[in-house]
DNA sequence: TTGCATCCGGTACCTGGGTACAGGATTACC
DNA sequence: GGTAATCCTGTACCCAGGTACCGGATGCAA
């Protein structure tokens, strides 16, 4: 009566429910109430708040971040603008974009390598018609997760 | 004399030499002669192949379909064409489109939650003008890694 | 009150791509 | 032939984001 169980929470969120606690465990819920016996009691909102987690995570952030982000919703309730949020979204928004660029680079590089032909990764390795940037490998930058 | 020393080729490479020993493991290396002593002693062409592994995951390529690639190459060597390379990177370059695209959409976002001034998630979730996708949750193709 | 569904905590495991460390053995150079 | 540098194997650990399994305890309905 007093709340949801933690399968229903689950269902509802439509995620495992494991992961409520490995959330819990990550500081992402809030520890809920309990019955007697020791049985998790969410309140309604905490359906909401997975959704949240969810989206958030869709655009990017890790669980971490995540986490401090709710946190200091949390702590100051809107209306002071807080920078979090969107500070942190701008930097986001610049790392997304510079995935974008990459994979952009990497799909061209594909294309090329298509339309030339390329069958053998070690033939090509030799052949100075391959566009596989072989000479580039100097220096590489970590992209194209 | 007769080759190069681990040492030697993870320097040449730019690899740590456990590396190379981990890729030995999941077959993306042959494993190299020996010394009396046991010590492994490569030809000179491994650092291309590391070039090539290096180059095919900044393509998108795991180190299984990489390990795949470098097989499939060594099997048939060449004329006859082979399907495996191409196949596989017009497969890669879909997924590498696929996931351009979803960045972009989150991308998008991003800049909306940044334009309209979203500054705490948990109220957002609640309001309407927020642009953030609460309601978009019920199908989710994972993506956005 | 019995029986089954659900939940509990703890721990181990998974994927992917490595890295680190321990304790010996070997090589290279002088 | 001594000594330092390198190399050997095996094992454990790292990151993120979970998932799975276990044995035991609760919750709820008939």
């Amino acid at each position: 009566m007093t709340g949801l169980r933690t399968g229903e929470v689950a269902a509802a969120a439509g995620v495992n429910l494991q992961t409520l606690r490995y959330y819990e465990r990550r500081g992402l819920l809030a520890e809920p109430e309990r019955t007697l016996g020791g049985h998790r009691l969410y309140p309604a909102e905490t359906v909401t708040v997975l959704r949240v987690i969810k989206v958030a995570q869709r655009l990017g952030f890790t669980l971490t971040e995540v986490a401090d982000l709710l946190e200091t919703g949390r702590h100051r309730p809107g209306q002071r603008r807080d920078p979090g949020l969107q500070a942190r979204s701008s930097i986001k928004l610049a790392e997304v974009e510079t995935k974008i660029a990459d994979l952009q680079v990497i799909a061209a590089t594909l294309r090329e390598a298509l339309e030339v032909g390329c069958s053998d990764l070690l033939a090509c390795a030799d052949s100075p018609h391959c566009p596989l940037p072989f000479a580039d490998l100097a220096e590489t930058r970590d992209s194209a997760s």
